[in-house]
DNA sequence: CGTCCTCTTGATTCCCTTCAATATGAGTGG
DNA sequence: CCACTCATATTGAAGGGAATCAAGAGGACG
């Protein structure tokens, strides 16, 4: 077979300047993956962290779930996505992974971070980096959570996964795996009063959510009512690196 | 005078071993700082970023002002915390940071930065641990904001900072430089409310707010109301660096 | 072809916001 | 030392947005 385009390697390769053994390394150590299905626990909170899972192909979310029995969904990991908890700082994961769709994912061990971090220092550098924007993610969600109405939140985290996941996927028409219940727990919301805002913003023309997945109509329409601006993605174009 | 206590390089040997040469190169770069106000932007959105800011003295915030003019606070920085935006990668900052006490900070450029991590790879582990530590308290955050009750939300905020303040300063009765306002615009909330929920906090014996000063009566009725679990900030011992 | 998951809609309740008025203390300047 | 001003805190009343409770429709799947 081909060479077969590694999401993680052309995100971090996004983030700063790649040698040919920084890729080589990269590629070998994410070079054996595993598929799941979806709504599979990757890890779950309480259990001892020191894996870092690489998002090779499907989506992912951290979650919590609370005392109450509610959900927390906290961020959406995609194709070249990690996430990584130190063991030696933590000892017990504070919150659960788990796909979203069939998925495949590679784990690269403890041991092998460590290694990779001392021998190659430009990887170390664009992990930190890509660290810092994924904070920048957070922080425009808890924004959203914080001081935003209901449709404009809805409205807001759709323009944000419509670009990442254009980013990895540049297919016409996008069609994004999330259901209504994964948006509420993801936006602090009811099922319920999900469902009404998706229905305003249905027609309004901006968008269609049914079973499962999610279409955007009208990009420009949404990222006008979610008062989007992208800022904060920090992306930068492909073409550079292609 | 003596040597005195770098909170930068005590929270970032927290996080893995530094050699001599480590802390001298820390202490180097933040040999320079300078004294401000409080209520003073550090940066602002918009600006160009650049400079890595190290808080050595006092607290500052995350913050970012809604075209709606309402206030979001993101995040809390205390001594020893750091914030950095890669200049190669953002344009502009999308948000602002802004001191809430008289603060002392020391900035280190770009240039200086990228030369650390260059030169000094457990430094730039360490920091990106920091990365992923900070990371988690934005999580935190988040679930707070999507499925706690107001009451819980105020407790379990109130719980972080005095246990992060408290790893920087061990007086024995702390006393945290929060604001009704502040703590309105951190949780999305409004102020009026805040002050209901801060009276039944109070009626119940756990915390007292009063006038940008606040004070913990109860620690553990505090933490039992926020159902609050110290896990994920990740704090370690201190005893073994002294 | 029944079961389950997802989505939809209505009615009611309640938490929080909004609006408004007042209190109280800190800082400032005469 | 006191009047003045401003930031902060407090409390009440009314309104609204979202949760809750409840019932049902429509596919997907075995």
């Amino acid at each position: 077979m081909g060479r077969e385009t590694n999401a993680f390697v052309d995100k971090l390769r996004g983030y700063g300047p790649l040698g040919d053994e920084d890729t080589a390394a990269l590629e070998a150590a994410t070079a054996r993956s595993r598929s799941y299905p979806r709504k599979h626990d990757l890890i779950r909170e309480g259990d001892r962290p020191g894996l870092l899972f690489v998002m090779l192909k499907g989506w992912a979310c951290r979650y919590k779930i609370l005392p109450n029995g509610t959900r927390q969904v906290m961020a959406f990991l995609m194709p070249g996505d990690c996430c990584d908890i130190p063991a030696n700082v933590l000892a017990h994961m504070d919150h659960s992974i788990q796909t979203i769709t069939p998925a495949v994912v590679a784990t690269i061990s403890q041991a092998d971070i460590e290694k990779i971090f001392d021998a190659y220092p430009r990887i170390t550098k664009a992990m930190y980096i890509s660290q810092l924007v994924d904070e920048g993610t957070l922080r425009a969600w808890i924004v959203s959570m914080g001081r935003r109405t209901s449709i404009e939140r809805v409205a807001h985290l759709m323009c944000e996964l419509y670009l990442r996941a254009r980013s990895v996927d540049s297919s016409e028409q996008l069609v994004l795996p999330i259901t209504q219940a994964l948006l509420a727990d993801a936006l602090g919301m009811t099922p319920v009063h999900i469902n009404r805002v998706i229905k305003a913003l249905r027609e309004a023309g901006a968008m269609t959510l049914s079973r499962g997945s999610l279409q955007i109509a009208d990009p420009e329409k949404l990222g006008h009512i979610a008062g989007f601006d992208e800022n904060y993605l920090h992306r930068r174009t492909r073409s550079a690196t292609g």
